[in-house]
DNA sequence: CTAGTCTTCAGTCGTTTTGT
DNA sequence: ACAAAACGACTGAAGACTAG
């Protein structure tokens, strides 16, 4: 039961968890209510108005919806509840016992739509909490696996697949991305078949081969432009006689096939490099800025172990990625020897 | 219980679209 | 052509969860 997200709209999710969470409280005590949208509160952080009748009392809150109450929820709830002349209530999805219980120190009222609620009105008083939340229905995806940054994560794992069942902490560190990116590609790849999550066993990659097709089909569009430092232009073969220094940068593209290959003449130079020790490279290559240079800079997206490009050129995925970018005769041919000779082995059948 | 790990989401920042 | 607004990707701190 996959719920896509046709449309995302926050005021229509903001009135449904309050009316959820107003209609499950109806299941505590007997309650009639009114929603009250009001403009010119809303200006002061709040969403709404409710007038409710409980056992012939009358009551009007003033209704702060959030999807979840944080503490900074909290903290801005009692500032307004203290200084408002009708009381603030919190409406949310889920409210956990310890934050019921700081609330509830607080003075602060709440209703969730879980069940959990803590109503002070005398003569009314309501307190429940302990409630578990309901089972997660809105999926937002907001990490693509082949669009942006999580092609940083893909890139690791096809180059290091052992490493798919550390930390995410890791991984984050790793690929240069967020702690959130790593969950959300995972779930993408889980999602889409290439890992098979076995719970408390583990994961496994699958499915490497069509996963690495797919990589270097997206790499150029969607990661490339976003991680390029500057383009360059250099003296003749300058690339030769310069012996980069592991630390700083490695060689991708044109310049590595050659060597992995020594069959092809680079037309153009790819380097990644260390995105603190940039100008550095540059200065030592001798490189001037030039917007149509044949030599482009991006930045590493990875990091210095075994297995992420040997010596002083970049994985093979990656000049393949680079080769296949550009495209054109010369570079096809050379892209297929790489593929075949430093690639397919290794991804085999899974 | 708690240390380690995962999940969440409001805020930030860059990009695209729309308005003037 | 420029500026404002809307959009979307990404981040990271903080809360929630879980195995041991």
């Amino acid at each position: 039961m996959n719920k896509n997200n046709f449309e995302h709209n926050p005021a229509a999710e903001n009135e449904t968890i309050l009316r959820q969470a107003l209609n499950t409280l109806k299941g505590l005590v007997p309650l009639e209510y009114e929603l009250g949208p009001d403009p010119s509160l809303r200006e002061q952080g709040y969403d709404c108005t409710v007038r409710a009748q409980v056992f012939g009392l009358q009551i009007v809150w003033r209704v702060q919806v959030r999807n979840r109450c944080t503490r900074a929820t909290e903290t801005l709830a009692q500032i307004d509840n203290d200084k408002a002349q009708s009381p603030v209530l919190i409406a949310t999805r889920y409210v956990s016992p310890e934050a019921a219980a700081r609330l509830h120190a607080r003075g602060i009222q709440f209703i969730d739509t879980a069940g959990n609620a803590f109503i002070n009105q005398p003569p009314l008083f309501i307190f429940v909490t302990g409630n578990r939340p309901k089972k997660a229905e809105t999926t937002v995806p907001a990490v693509r696996l082949f669009k942006g940054v999580g092609l940083k994560i893909a890139y690791l794992l096809l180059c290091r697949p052992d490493l798919i069942g550390r930390p995410y902490r890791e991984l984050a560190e790793m690929a240069h991305v967020a702690l959130g990116t790593v969950n959300g590609t995972m779930m993408d790849m889980i999602r889409k078949g290439f890992v098979l999550d076995m719970g408390t066993r583990g994961k496994m990659l699958r499915e490497t081969k069509a996963l690495l097709d797919r990589w270097v089909t997206a790499y150029p569009d969607a990661l490339k432009p976003k991680i390029l430092l500057g383009r360059f232009q250099g003296d003749g073969n300058w690339w030769d006689d310069i012996r980069l220094d592991q630390a700083v940068a490695q060689w991708g593209g044109e310049v590595a096939a050659a060597k992995l290959t020594g069959y092809l003449k680079p037309g153009t130079v790819t380097l990644y490099a260390d995105k603190n020790r940039f100008a550095d490279l540059v200065i030592a290559c001798k490189l001037k800025k030039d917007p149509r240079g044949n030599v482009e800079i991006l930045e590493r997206f990875w990091p210095p172990i075994e297995g992420l490009g040997e010596g002083d050129t970049v994985h093979p995925i990656l000049i393949y990625a680079d080769l296949v970018a550009i495209g054109d005769q010369r570079t096809m041919e050379t892209a297929r020897m790489i593929h075949a000779d430093f690639i397919d082995r290794h991804f085999g059948q899974d």
